[in-house]
This record gives structure tokens, C-alpha cells and sequence, in this order.
DNA sequence: AGTTGAGCCTGTGTGC
DNA sequence: TGCACACAGGCTCAAC
């Protein structure tokens, strides 16, 4: 489930747990995620203390003090649990560490649409490899309206899915692409080069603000989404039209929340009051 | 080079 | 109750 604002609250529960300890075993209960499994076999992840936890667009990393570290992805369902190392894993647990301090971290994924990869760390705990290519993040000051209109200017596709586009900016995934272009005013089957330059600065400064309100809500709780300890993200009832189709504007009150579908996926808009 | 659609997996909910 | 289909928060690849 998670986007950028589920993965950094993630990360930012997994640190406590995870800083200062080490890794005794690793097993997996099944030879694949999007990829085949092999860290398990690696014994370069056992017995280092975790020195740093890092998130780089919705890529986390365990980095370790020896210079390796275990690159994750959550896919679309995957979450983590940490609890104690005799109690029982549960269905979907795909990946389980055993720590130096009895308790177990527990990587579940129904869909195996997740990763977890074994790699080469800088000092800062960033991986050296691993990574697509990737463009900035969200508040990366190099990214702003002025990028966002020099990248758009060539493309013809809907600025819905070029918004999603980790190319452009990393982080932005189905549900906030709907909700940060609707406060922004600007419909989401406009072609890219439509936008003008006071467009994309509306559009940035929207996606920056309705990523941070949601990291400091701990997320958005839809389905299966928890947190490390269970708990489940309150943006959910900041929502303007994710999951509000045929509902009344929140915004203009003269409007209806039409559901349209873009590139496969669904897409929430109000027709009166983004153009 | 940019754009579109299919595919990867599993589960849930809906309608017939 | 059984079955078929649509849909779900992401990403990658092939074909046009
Ligand atoms: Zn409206």
C-alpha cells in the first residue's frame, strides 16, 4: 500500500528497533518476491550492527556497520512486524531476521510484489547499487516548479501518470497524484506541456504540502496498511476524492467526485473546480 | 524518445 | 454456494 509518506513512517519506526542491533539469522519461507530471494545465504548481513535506516524514494535501507546493507522494497502489500523471536509467524511472512536481542523482524507481502536485496552501503547508509534510475525527491531543492515545467515541456501524456513518474519525482504514487492536483485546480487529463510555469509551481508546492501532512498523520491506512506496532495511518480522513467517487466536492461544493481510470489505474477528480 | 498496455501475485468484494 | 470478474497503495518490460 505504501507511498512515499507509509514507507517514511516505516522507516521512522524501524529505526529505534533496528539501530545498535545486529542480525543473528535470516530465513525465507519462499524462493521468491519480484525477484529471487538470495540474502538469506548471505553471511556478510549476519552480526553487524545496524548503523543507519534510510529511505530513498519508497526504498528503504538497513544499513549495516560493516559496509553492506539490505535494500527493501515494500511493492504494493508489503509491511513489516517486530515482535518477540518464539512467537509465531503468521500467513504471507515472506522474510524473517532474527536479532541479537530475541525479537524477531518479520517482512509479510501478499503479493510479492516487494524486494529485499542484499547490497553494498555508503558511510551515510545509502545504497551503491540496486536503485533504478530515480529522480529527485519531493523537496529536493533542485526540483520546483521551474524542473517540473522544463520536464513536462515535451510530454503529450496526461499529467496524472507523468506526476507518478519517478523520473520526473519519486514518491508520488496513485493516491496522492489524485489529491495533490486536485489541490492544485488542475485536471488530471491535461496533457504535460499544457501546465503553465504558475501551474507547476502550484502543483509542486501541493505535492510537497499534502506529503508532509500525511508523514505527520503516519500515513494512509487503506486495507492492510500498518505500521511497524500496528498502528494504522489517520490521513485517511484528510482525503478530498481518493475513494470518493459520486460524493460532493469537499472543495467548490458544486461538484461531484468522478472516478476515470489512467494508465490501469484508478483516478479521483472534481470536474468543476480543476481544469 | 515518449507513450501505452500487459504482466507480475494474492486477496476481497460484487453481481449473477 | 459457486463462479466470473473487477479491483487494489508499485514497478518493469515490450511494442508501437
Ligand atoms: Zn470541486
Amino acid at each position: 500500500m505504501p507511498e512515499l509518506p507509509e514507507v517514511e513512517t516505516v522507516g521512522r519506526a524501524l529505526r529505534p528497533q533496528l539501530l545498535g542491533r545486529s542480525i543473528r539469522t535470516i530465513s525465507a519461507h519462499i524462493e521468491s518476491l519480484r525477484h529471487p530471494l538470495t540474502l538469506q545465504q548471505d553471511a556478510s548481513l549476519c552480526g553487524a550492527p545496524v548503523a543507519a535506516v534510510t529511505r530513498r524514494a519508497k526504498y528503504l535501507t538497513v544499513a549495516l556497520a560493516n559496509g553492506r546493507g539490505i535494500l527493501l522494497h515494500l511493492g504494493m502489500t508489503g509491511h513489516f512486524r517486530i515482535e518477540p523471536a518464539d512467537s509465531a509467524h503468521r500467513k504471507h511472512d515472506r522474510l524473517e531476521f532474527f536479532l541479537d536481542n530475541d525479537q524477531v523482524w518479520r517482512f509479510n507481502d501478499i503479493r510479492r510484489f516487494g524486494i529485499a536485496k542484499a547490497v553494498n552501503v555508503d558511510a551515510a547508509g545509502n545504497p551503491l547499487e540496486g536503485l533504478p534510475a530515480l529522480g529527485p525527491e519531493p523537496w529536493d531543492p533542485a526540483w520546483g516548479g521551474a524542473a517540473l515545467h522544463t520536464w513536462l515541456s515535451r510530454r503529450i501524456a496526461a499529467i496524472k501518470p507523468l506526476i507518478m513518474d519517478p523520473r520526473c519525482v519519486v514518491g508520488v504514487g496513485n493516491i496522492y497524484a489524485s489529491e495533490a492536483l486536485h489541490r492544485a485546480r488542475i485536471s488530471p487529463t491535461r496533457p504535460g506541456k499544457s501546465l503553465s510555469r504558475k501551474a507547476c509551481d502550484r502543483l509542486v508546492c501541493e505535492v510537497r504540502k499534502t506529503l508532509e501532512e500525511a508523514i505527520e498523520a503516519g500515513g494512509t491506512t487503506i486495507s492492510d496498511f500498518r505500521g511497524v506496532d500496528g498502528s494504522e495511518g489517520s490521513f485517511e480522513q484528510e482525503l478530498l476524492v481518493y475513494g470518493r467517487a459520486d460524493a460532493p466536492c469537499l472543495s467548490c461544493e458544486k461538484g461531484t467526485i468522478l472516478r476515470s481510470v489512467q494508465g490501469g489505474r484508478a483516478t479521483y477528480s472534481c470536474a468543476k473546480c480543476q481544469r
